[in-house]
RNA sequence: GGAGAGAUGGCCGAGUCGGCUGAAGGCGCUCGCCUGCUAAGCGAGUGUAGGGUGUAAAGCUCUACCGAGGGUUCGAAUCCCUCUCUCUCCGCCA
């Protein structure tokens, strides 16, 4: 959520992000809506000031045994106009907050301006591309024909976009989630948490997935409870309503969970495989940083998820991304992509964004500076560290041997009894 | 699921028959004084949000907030209703 001073006051650079991001949205009926809700706030809180002002007289008056009853029928007219004044004010704060609730965020200036995942720009690489000398499978192939991922009985169990793992399967996704928690917690300083797996739609409502993406949530029947998409949003939300001391920023959490996302919209898309699941796990980093810190930690959280890629030896590539491609509550977002040589292409794997304060302020999550009596708000960055199906998917496409095997990466190996080489399940 | 208790400021904890209680008292914290250092002691200060005024900061001022929402009343932390959460006991369960 945008500051309504700011709006206010930078009406045009609102209109231009708006543009920016291809995101086309009237703002005329905010402007109107704000002028209505305080005009009404002005003349209600000049009322109550009056019936204060009369209930000490008539508390007085009493006192004193004096008659206070013509004062009390006049404040009973009073205390109905307040009444009547107090509900369209409730209903013009709902309106207005409910339309700034569905603009999103300004883009940092060093974000490139760009209508599509076209003009995403390449910020780095890391390692080649690596040589085969036979013919190359996809991981969907790989993983059936060693008998570790069951596409048809997963959705015999629930239905499509649901995996069964199997054997060496399960436990090398296992292994990726002990393994991405252990070096984000011991090497680079994380407090590992783990959070509900279901959340309320104040929580939604705070990093943003709600009110505007209601479609791409799966919602608990007869409950305010939603299936997390994403560790983003119970983690960030663990210190909403709260103000932090300066000296405890930043904040630096790491969490598994897994992440259920309808794909409304994407039939058709990524149908084979892992790709796209309604259901996936992932390792997740949250920061609540300092203002003024926030694009440093961003280049750290980054990092910190290159190195999972690095470790394991695995090609990617880091974009950024632009203005039409960014989320809707980023300010920054940084994508690292792996290489698939079963498919030939890279793959998202990772998305690093710094919110600045837009989540911050949905969420009201603050921080007091030493010695200072107001609040302001942190920023709050995330980023996946790593996805961890496509990582597995990574590991099996990159890792393949010509007779199907696929070798276990060194360091995965001690959190699979020394497995070396992944072989068909009997 | 059954029975009961509770929810007040950063924390603990008062709030009488509804009326200067935004909220006593204590702790903590901040600043100052004192003191070889530390501790103790002394003094002052210490909620949040929104609005008005102000070029802005400061300041001044108003409104709201004692789990959430609604009701009664001229007036509610205090009375009534609904909900949420926490705790205790019993039952059940991983």
């Amino acid at each position: 959520m945008l500051d309504v001073k700011f709006v206010r006051e930078n009406i045009e650079l609102v209109r231009n992000m708006l543009k920016n991001r291809q995101c086309d949205l009237d703002l005329e009926p905010l402007l109107k809506l704000d002028e209505t809700r305080r005009r009404i706030l002005v003349d209600v809180e000049e009322k109550k000031h009056r019936r204060n002002i009369a209930s000490d007289e008539i508390s007085g008056l009493k006192k004193e045994k004096k008659d206070s009853s013509s004062l009390v029928e006049e404040m009973k007219g009073l205390g109905q106009e307040i009444k009547v004044l107090d509900q369209q004010l409730a209903e013009a704060e709902q309106q207005f907050r409910d339309f700034l609730l569905i603009i999103p965020n300004m883009p940092d200036n060093s974000v490139p301006v760009g209508r599509d995942e076209k003009d995403n720009r390449e910020v780095r690489t890391w390692g080649k591309k690596p040589a085969f000398d036979f013919k190359l499978k996809p991981h969907w192939e790989i993983g059936e024909d060693l008998g570790i991922l069951d596409f048809e009985r997963g959705a015999r169990i629930t239905g499509a976009r649901f995996t069964l793992y199997w054997g060496a399967g399960a436990a090398l996704e296992r292994a990726l989630i002990s393994f991405m928690l252990d070096i984000h917690t011991r090497r680079h300083g994380y407090t590992e948490v783990l959070p509900p797996f279901m959340v309320n739609s104040a929580s939604m409502r705070g990093t943003g997935q709600l009110p505007k993406f209601k479609e791409e949530l799966f919602k608990l029947d007869g409950w305010d409870y939603w299936l997390v998409p994403t560790a983003e949003v119970p983690v960030t939300n663990i210190h909403s309503g709260e103000i932090l001391e300066e000296s405890a920023l930043p904040r630096c959490y790491t969490a598994y969970t897994p992440c259920f996302r309808s794909e409304a919209g994407s039939h058709g898309k990524d149908t084979r495989g892992l790709i796209r699941q309604h259901q996936f796990n992932k390792v997740e980093l949250v920061k609540f940083s300092l203002p003024e810190a926030s694009y440093d930690e961003l280049e750290k959280l980054l990092n910190n998820a290159e190195t999972i890629l690095q470790e394991l030896g695995i090609h990617y590539r880091v974009i950024v991304l632009c203005t039409g491609d960014m989320g809707f509550s980023a300010s920054k977002t940084y994508d690292i992509e792996v290489w698939l040589p079963g498919q030939e292409t890279y793959r998202e794997i990772s998305s690093c964004s710094n919110f600045e304060d837009f989540q911050a302020r949905r969420a009201n999550i603050r921080f007091r500076r030493k010695g200072r009596s107001r609040t302001d708000l942190v920023h709050t960055l995330n980023g996946s560290g790593l996805a961890v199906g496509r990582t597995l998917v990574a590991i099996l496409e990159n890792f393949q041997q010509e007779d199907g095997t696929v070798i276990v990466p060194e360091v995965l190996r001690p959190y699979m009894g020394n497995m070396k080489v992944i072989e068909k399940l009997q």
